[in-house]
Formats: structure tokens, sequence, C-alpha cells
DNA sequence: CTCGTTTTCTTGACTCGTTCCAGAAAACGT
DNA sequence: ACGTTTTCTGGAACGAGTCAAGAAAACGAG
């Protein structure tokens, strides 16, 4: 079965702390959330968590791959507990919302550069770039109406 | 023959300002520059340029398509003059030295994701990552040596 | 070519997301 | 239970980029 926040976070030899659970744990269920957002989860549940203890808790757990950071450009950082398959997403324009799309072409699609003009390729990151169903029609709130 | 920076800024139906021109000029020929190396160059051109005037030229023009801004995660925009064709990048995780790819599968590898989830997708990004040349073996000035 | 309108440029303050710092507090190994 | 190590708190700071108000250029009609 899938093993909880506390295995991962042991196997990974880190620590076992109230934060980092709460943070894995809100995480799992709401996958490329914010910063933000999983501060304000994380201490809808235990009470009071620093803001840096949530970037901490994220950075350290990107570093050893238990949670995986994307960064639209434009947007802040989301995060979310898929890791290990390389798969793509597909990020609103105007709101950030973002979705999961699995690769298409099966394994590795565009994995390797036609030209690698010297470097060392360690990852090929896709992302789909739109609008989601909420803001593509909605010049209703553009502006405030007078 | 390739249009120079005045004739593409009157089809546009933008104003010709010598900024503009500089900023331009400058960009092509130095693709991937930040925002920040285009202000010197065009400094360097013109005298004295305020860094709002180059963020300016450098939105408006991106707007009309004359320029390309990519946003590596964690590092600052870059611009390009390289447009309209969807070429893809090779990026160092170190030093953000950027390079052109071209795209794999001739025209549209992987454009368009299995399920859209109600998303109007416009573009795919593909980014590739790395270590560039230069950052593949240097511990050397990692950290100065006592 | 001059004038008036419109767009662009300058200067400087400011925001946002994120990191840095020092000290207090918790977690682990013995 | 204790000391060491790692993590958390709180607050200051940072870099990239934007906002806002006025001065200065560019266009185009007369």
């Amino acid at each position: 079965m899938t093993p909880g926040p506390r295995e991962l976070l042991g196997e990974a030899g880190l620590r076992i702390t109230a934060p980092r659970l709460a943070v894995l744990e809100w995480l799992a269920d709401h996958p490329h959330a914010t910063a933000d957002q999983v501060a304000e989860g994380v201490r809808r549940r235990l009470g009071t968590v620093s803001t840096q203890a949530v970037y901490d808790v994220l950075n350290t757990c990107s570093r050893v791959k238990l949670v995986r950071r994307i960064e639209p450009a434009g947007h802040p950082a989301r995060f979310e507990t898929r890791t290990g398959d390389n798969h793509h997403h597909l990020v609103c324009r105007r709101c950030g919302r973002t979705v999961d799309v699995d690769c298409v072409h099966g394994a590795a699609p565009c994995l390797e550069p036609s030209d690698a003009a010297g470097f060392t390729v360690d990852e090929a990151e896709v992302t789909f770039w739109g609008l989601c169903g909420d803001c593509q029609v909605p010049r209703q709130d553009e502006e405030l109406p007078a």
C-alpha cells in the first residue's frame, strides 16, 4: 500500500515533525497548492505555523523528492506530492489553476533535445498554457461596473 | 529580406522610438538576455535609459509578439526576438544559460495534451533542464578557499 | 512646419513571493 | 533523562517586476 507521510519522512532520513506531517498530508489532498494555501491549510490543522516553516518544509521535501515544485511563469510556485513519474501540467494563464497531464507519447516523448549543445540534460518539462473553463468567458467581473 | 526593427514596429502599430529600436536591435544580437542585460546593452548605446522604459518596451513588444519572454523557474525572465516558430529551450539549472532547441518531432510533438480538462490550450512550452558545459565540473569556485 | 493630442519615458515608491538571520524549541541517539 | 543536532519562530531583507504622476517625445491634421 501507499506509505504515509510518516514513513516517507523516515525513509528520506528526515525528522518527523508536526509541520512536516501536516504539510505532506494536506498536500496529498490538495495537489498544486501554492505555499500560501499550504500554510493556510496547515494552520487550520495545527493552529499556528510560521510561513518560514512551511517554506522550509516544502524546500526540504523538494530536495529529497517527496514533493515536486512547479513554477509556472508569472504565477507563484505550486507543489504536489505526485513525484517520480514525469507527468506534465496544464496551467490557466489567468487564474493559475493547474491540472496534471499524463505524458502523451507514453514514457518520454520530447525527452531528448535534438542538440544538447554541451549540456547535460536531466529533465524535460512540458507545460500546456491556456484558459480553464471558468476563465474562458468571464468578461463579467473583469471590470467592476460603474 | 528580414525586416528591421523600424519596420517591425511600424507594422505592429507602435511608435518608433530610440529605446524601442535599441532594445530590438540589441536583442537580435543577444538572444536570451535578461531585462538587466538588455538595459545595460541599451544604455551602452543610447547613454541613459530608465529601467522602466526597458521593461515597458519588453512588455509592449511581448504583447504584439515582437519578442518572446521566457521565464525559467528560479531565474529572471529572458527575452528573444525569435518568435513565431514555437521552438523550445535548454536551460542551465545553475547559471541560467539558455539555448534554443528546435522542436524534435517536426511541427507539434507534444502539442496536444491527452485530456484538456475543459481548458482551451494555446501553447505547449517545453523546457529542458540540465547543466551547461561550464557548470558541470566547477566545484572549484563553489566555496572560496579559506 | 507648427500645434495639439496621444503615447512613451523618467523617477521613485511600492508590491509580491521568497529567502536570510538569530535565537528558541523540539526530535533523536545514547 | 540529557546533550547534540536539526527544525521552527519572528522579523528583517531581497530581487524582479509593477504602479503612478508628470515631463517629454512622436505622430498627424491643418
